[in-house]
RNA sequence: GCCGGGAUGGCGGAAUCGGUAGACGCAGCGGACUCAAAAUCCGCCGCUGGCGACAGUGUGAGGGUUCGAGUCCCUCUCCCGGCACCA
């Protein structure tokens, strides 16, 4: 054994025994209890960073626990391969997509490796390959053929100039982040899979999933939104509209129906169409809401704008004419791409109302005293539910009653019915875009849309491309989208969109079941691995990324293809990694941002940190506050040049030990320092024990006769009680309190007193042990090299994990905290036995309490069992 | 704008059911070892007052419940994640 700690030298050596005895390889076995542990797999975007590293020691602390606690683990390793920085980099650096994805991965997946994950690499799949995305056609035909996908007008960002569409991500203040010119809305077909079929499904197994965070569940929740309201109907008035129709609108609150003044379309409307064709300042007004992107959070947050069309159509009940607006926050997209407007009781009509001078009548007489009469500034209160006023036969009634009469009235006129409503909208996958996974669909001028049949699958993606930035790459290929049809054989088109990335990322946990049959999407081993028992990911992926992959194991259950319905049964949502930021202003006003590691920071006499300087120059830097390492910033910590200088285990200790894993962990150069030096201590107690003490172990052991001295009895219930801690924390998932119980653990056994060398041996042997075990799923190679090295047999990997032992842990005597009117005023010794009414007793009496009782009597005595009492007078 | 989350020493964090706030670590300060430095080891370390014993005070801000609140309730501030084409 070394005398000195060499990481490079433990994790080679721990790597290669666990690769040539395939040591993470496994099959399914009935025999065991399955635990599979899946992280969410990465995009290969060239390096790994610490968000991957911090997500994959996570799942590897996770697996290699339940390992040792005898499950059959599976953790498997993927890659979410399809994407828009591959085509980014294309253009950039003249690279193909294809080329620079499976070079990235080939680089990322050697860190993996030298991480020490305990991976099993035999189920490794990439997206991108036809091996894997001919499955994802292979269903999406399917689901075609169910009624599952459809298709229909979408709204995207449209950049004029490069004459290509845009994602959210690439339009900044309303242009296009190449081109610059400004975004217009645009309308174009697109292919939908109909998860709203599934809303009531998704949002009811919520309350099964008692492995997520509710905070999860909770933006999910609120992500459907299911809400019960009313469909009404507005006739068209014939004399503005010229001929008869009914203007849909749903509302939830139906009760303030008699209170509607006007109605508002979205200016793709066909009323809206229709009215600005002998209308130029409508028209134009039309044009300007076309202006700027999709994104919800811009549509939200834009002024509230809007012009009359003219037009009018009649309450339903009322018979009354109301006047057709077009506004800026209507939505096509959104319902029926119209609402009415209740300007008394709805924020935002109230804004809308006051600004153009449209009538406001309140109908809803709130609980609030002050509510008479809805006058400005807009107060929370004319939201609430109400008795009914102005609203003629309805005056009187209550919210419930109110909208059940409403209702009632128009369902009898035919003008509108109860309906229950979702926020979600169906999920728009195509995209016009090159790497990703071809639409397996064929148009046909005779036929229509045909799906390709399965023997012409898979839709090959050509990798022989040129990538411009300007327009969709597929649909310039004569050779990818010229084909005859398959039911006719007349010539016919390929489609040329590709699939939503998210599409990929729904049902990748379910093909590493059986990643390796080139016959089926899925097999038999599916419903052996499914459903996950454990995933974790970043929160950032609460809503989309899981609600997405909740859908698709439904749609595939509904295909036959899994038994299962919930794709993870329990959920871990990690912190982002942030660190500190420096910079300096250009003289252009633009900020110079410069990496951490070339920045030297100085603190006053208490080590608060005063200025910083760059190491190069000595000259001083802004400090700019943590924020999450990106590159934008240059406030990344590269992991390669970690584990090159620490090695793994300590990155993976410092990783593990800086934060709980679902908060931001903000990154820390002398924290690292500290995990080395922790590891190292380790090594050196090994080596002390495995040199000096081990042989002075008795052939008769003590700890079993219960004939320890009192000091190492101690030493070992402290052990023994910090064990208890760390397996209660790992039940948490509180790993970073794991370390604090491992460290405690070493603090322990450093201090134990060496005078009688035979009983001392006996409990530094078994703490020790227990020490490497509790460490092994975080720092696992020098777990490996210690466990061989001090001799406690057998394979670390499969050793059982230590177990607290009552009979150590068992105490006399024990400390409670004293306190007179709440305030700590001493400490109490007792029997561990005592009973209360003893405790109370032995408390009066002391000396503590009688100083701070003063004399008086007490009026009460809390004693609470093991903790404290406290003297009330 | 809407939905979700967070805030505890100089820093990361701990405190399991409402019961000793600051475990563990980092940084800092003092000391030992050393020719010296690094490494290592020992001690101190929330804030205010006090030589000290000790006292007061303290978990983003303000209120409340309780014998007792970091923890529960109400109001507010700031920061972070998501918002359907970043992944």
């Amino acid at each position: 054994m070394q005398d000195k700690y060499q990481p490079a030298a433990v994790e080679t050596a721990a790597q290669q025994h666990w690769e040539s005895t395939s040591a993470f390889r496994v099959v399914e076995d009935t025999a065991r209890p399955k635990y599979y542990c899946l992280s969410m797999f990465p995009y290969p975007s060239g390096k790994l960073h610490m968000g991957h590293v911090r997500n994959y020691t996570i799942g590897d602390v996770l697996a290699r626990y339940h390992r040792m606690r005898g499950y059959n683990v599976l953790q498997p390793m993927g890659w979410d391969a399809f994407g828009m920085p591959a085509e980014n980099a294309a253009i950039q650096n003249n690279v193909p997509p294809a080329k620079w994805t499976y070079a990235n991965i080939e680089y990322m997946k050697a860190q993996l490796k030298r991480l020490g994950f305990a991976i099993d690499w035999s189920r490794e799949l990439a997206t991108c390959t036809p091996a894997y995305y001919r499955w994802e056609q292979w269903l999406f035909t399917r689901l075609y053929e169910k009624g599952l996908i459809y298709k229909k007008l979408g709204t995207v960002n449209w950049d004029p100039v490069d004459e290509t569409v845009l994602a959210n991500e690439q339009v900044i203040d309303g242009r296009g982040w190449r081109s610059g010119a400004l975004v217009e809305k645009r309308e174009i077909p697109m292919y939908y899979m109909k998860i709203t079929a599934y809303a009531d499904e998704l949002l009811e197994a919520l309350d099964g999933l008692s492995g997520w965070p509710e905070q999860v569940k909770l933006m999910q929740k609120n992500w459907i939104g299911r809400s019960e309201g009313l469909e009404v109907h507005f006739p068209y008035d014939l004399s503005t509209i010229g001929k008869s129709g009914v203007l849909k609108v749903f509302t939830t609150r139906g009760d303030t129906l008699m209170g509607a003044t006007y109605v508002a379309v979205a200016a793709e409307h066909p009323l809206a169409a229709q009215a600005a064709a002998g209308n130029p300042e409508l028209a134009a007004f039309i044009e300007e809401c076309k202006q700027g992107g999709v994104a919800e959070a811009d549509l939200a947050t834009m002024e509230k704008k809007g012009m009359p069309t003219g037009l009018r159509v009649v309450h339903p009940i009322t018979g009354e004419y109301l006047p057709v607006w077009v506004a800026n926050y209507v939505l096509m997209g959104y319902g029926e791409g119209a609402v009415m407007a209740v300007p008394a009781h709805d924020e935002r009509d109230f804004a809308f109302a006051h600004r153009y001078r449209l009538p406001i009548k309140m109908v809803v007489r709130s609980t609030h005293d002050a509510y008479e009469n809805v006058a400005a500034p807009w107060l929370d209160a004319y939201a609430e539910h109400g008795r009914l006023v102005n609203s003629g036969k309805y005056d009187g009634l209550h919210f419930q009653d109110a909208v059940d009469a409403i209702a009632a009235d128009l369902a009898a006129k035919g003008l509108g019915a109860k309906r229950v409503q979702y926020r979600l909208r169906d999920w728009g996958i195509s995209r016009q875009r090159y790497w990703g996974c071809p639409i397996p669909m064929i148009h046909c001028s005779d036929c229509g849309d045909v799906p390709v049949p399965d023997e012409q699958l898979p839709v090959v993606l050509p990798e022989d491309v040129e990538i411009t930035g300007r327009g969709s790459p597929l649909a310039k290929m004569a050779s990818f989208y010229e084909c005859s049809c398959p039911k006719c054989g007349k010539p016919a088109r390929r489609e040329t969109d590709t699939m939503d990335t998210f599409v990929e990322s729904s049902w990748y946990f379910l093909r590493y079941a059986c990643a390796d049959n080139a016959g089926a999407m899925v097999d038999e081993r599916v419903n052996y691995w499914a459903p996950a028992d454990q995933y974790i990911g970043g929160i950032e992926h609460a809503i989309l990324h899981l609600l997405y992959s909740r859908f698709f194991t439904r749609a595939m259950r509904d295909c036959g293809l899994v038994e299962v319905s919930e794709p993870f049964t329990n959920l871990l949502t990690q912190g982002m990694v942030v660190a500190e930021t420096y910079y300096r202003e250009t003289e252009g006003g633009k900020k110079l941002w410069l990496n951490p590691a070339d920045v030297q920071v100085e603190r006053d006499e208490r080590g608060r940190i005063v200025a910083a300087r760059l190491a190069s120059d000595g000259e001083p830097v802004v400090i700019g506050g943590t924020e999450k390492m990106s590159k934008s910033k240059n406030n990344g910590v590269d992991p390669q040049a970690l584990v090159d200088q620490y090695g793994a285990d300590t990155a993976r200790l410092f990783i593990i030990f800086a934060a709980p894993p679902d908060q931001q962990l903000e990154w820390s150069d002398s924290g690292v320092e500290g995990a080395s030096r922790f590891l190292r201590r380790v090594w050196n107690l090994g080596h002390v024990f495995a040199t000096e003490i081990r042989p002075a172990l008795p052939a008769v052991r003590k700890l079993v006769a219960g004939e320890l001295p009192a000091a190492l009895a101690d030493v070992r219930r402290e052990i023994h009680t910090h064990l208890k801690q760390a397996n209660y924390d790992f039940g948490k998932h509180q790993f970073n309190t794991v370390v604090s119980a491992a460290m405690k653990i070493l603090n322990a056994l450093e201090k134990a007193p060496r005078e009688d060398a035979a009983a001392h041996a006996e409990v530094v042997e078994e703490g020790f042990s227990i020490l490497v075990r509790l460490l092994s799923p975080i720092t696992p190679h020098i777990a490996h090299a210690l466990w061989q090295d001090c001799g406690f047999g057998g394979e670390l990997l499969a050793t059982a994990w230590p177990e607290p032992l009552e009979a150590a842990l068992k105490q006399d005597e024990l400390e409670l905290v004293l306190q007179v009117n709440g305030k700590l005023r001493g400490s109490l010794k007792v029997a561990a036995d005592a009973s209360k009414s003893a405790i109370e007793a032995q408390a009066l009496a002391s000396e503590a309490a009688q100083k701070f009782m003063e004399g008086k009597p007490p009026k009460k005595v809390v004693v609470v069992p093991g903790r404290l009492v406290n003297i009330v007078v």
